[in-house]
DNA sequence: CCCCTGACTAGAA
DNA sequence: TTTCTAGCCAGGG
């Protein structure tokens, strides 16, 4: 019963569960966070929390084209790679083998 | 209460 | 493919 523990929790404190809860190698977009914090649509508000509050695994998440965070692509890319994730020119690399112009 | 900023997103050109 | 616009949300002054 109740095995919802969701008490009054704050959109910052929401966010900040939802980022602990991943696990290295784990990559979500800013509106997963937001929708999983219980703020569908905030998508803009947690890239301005990850911003201002640290302590945060950031790098786990990027934008909904695979972008990382402008200012910090080479950090976000190293730390990613680190835990697995493909990262190429700025992006994540996901299970998208179609349409890629160069190499088929 | 009002105004502005921003590590966003989806769609159009 | 890249660039621009409009819309949405929360925090801070």
């Amino acid at each position: 019963m109740t095995g919802d523990r969701v008490l009054v929790m704050d959109f910052s404190d929401a966010v900040a569960e939802v980022l602990f809860r991943l696990e290295p190698g784990d990559v979500v977009t800013y509106g997963e966070v937001a929708a999983e914090a219980g703020h569908p649509g905030a998508s803009r508000a947690v890239g301005n929390l990850l911003r201002r509050t640290e302590g945060l695994p950031w790098w786990r998440v990027v934008a909904s084209n695979g972008r990382l965070a402008p200012g910090h692509e080479p950090r976000q890319t190293e730390l990613l790679r680190s835990e697995g994730v493909a990262v190429e020119n700025g992006r994540v690399v996901v299970e998208n083998r179609a349409e890629r112009g160069g190499s088929p």
